[in-house]
DNA sequence: TCCGTTATATATCAAATCGATATATGATAG
DNA sequence: CTATCATATATCGATTTGATATATAACGGA
């Protein structure tokens, strides 16, 4: 499964921008499938070239011009062909985590200001969830909503309870520094 | 951060072959930072060509030969140079959740099997988990272990509570096809 | 008023990264 | 006897990132 595959995947809720689609995968996919201009834009093109998304450029007044895409026949054919397959495992890259794994060598202050800075984030990050989603919306949009206010929120005791852990290593390698 | 970095990170630890490496990935990092070997490689190339690791020879009976890295001083330094900055956001890409927001796209039965197989595999995860993460460990370790098992833990409780939004969501799909 | 930022909109490109494949040997399991 | 797995390195096409460029309008603060 590709980025190509989620925009398809996107463009069965509606029709939709290039622009759109990215504040799509921003606002609620980027639990789920990060992406990227750089590769939706491109995206969108080759799955014109292959009928799978048609497209129609609008020109609008004091906004720049727009193409609005539309999954085709072949389009649903072909991302229900892709969700089929087996999907493979997860690919996840936190610079937060990495940092944190070597926390023993940086200063006490500087671990304890990324843990309230992470804690603070997730906190925002869950409010914007219930916010954006109501009771309005299909099962499955409820259910991914859910799902990333249940992880943040482990996410969220997990630190305040296991923070210590750290601060504790930060403090020793402190004190072999001086 | 780049990869280049997170194997200077490994090295800190202890000298490494980069087969090494890629299994310390995979066993201990993959929840945090993915890598594949098309990337260490190269990565310990070019950490060899700017010093910042260096590397040594070493033929093996019975084995193939092997190349074991360790971090130099300048390659410390530069490690630290790079976890003081501030870390840029999480990165995920899940296959699985892109899968399941388009459920009732899918036979129920397929949905059911799904969720199955992702509850079993989060719960060999945890247990994995546990096993390799005694007392023994440092604290950064235990922490990360320990947060690897809350968010999977989280996951599993998530999915058990809630997975009937999903099924219900594809039975209604089978429904509307039939 | 002027300036910086934000939002709408598309496009491109070098650099990073993935995942599959190739090569080689020994051990272990069925 | 054969298949698979573990050790070990390397390469490469394809994918994706993240930054940058371009253009217009709105909005708020100094």
């Amino acid at each position: 499964m590709d980025i190509r595959t989620l925009c398809l995947g996107v463009l069965t809720m509606g029709d939709a921008t290039g622009y759109e689609i990215k504040k799509t995968f921003e606002d609620r996919l980027d639990l789920i499938f990060h992406a990227s201009f750089g590769s939706i834009y491109p995206a969108l093109n080759k799955l014109t070239d292959e009928n799978l998304v048609s497209c129609r450029e609008m020109s609008q007044e004091k906004r720049p011009d727009k193409k609005v895409y539309s999954i085709t026949a072949a389009g649903r054919y072909r991302f229900l062909e892709e969700i089929m397959k087996k999907p493979a495992g997860d690919r996840f890259r936190s610079e937060y985590l990495a940092t944190m794994m070597f926390s023993h060598l940086l200063p006490a202050s500087t671990i304890s200001q990324l843990i309230d800075e992470r804690i603070a984030d997730r906190t925002e990050k869950i409010a914007s969830m219930l916010e954006d989603c109501p009771d309005r919306s299909p099962n499955s949009e409820q259910f991914m909503c859910g799902y990333g206010v249940a992880v943040y929120q482990a996410e969220i005791d997990y630190l305040n309870e296991n923070r210590h852990l750290l601060e504790a290593d930060a403090l020793i390698g402190q004190r072999a520094a001086e």
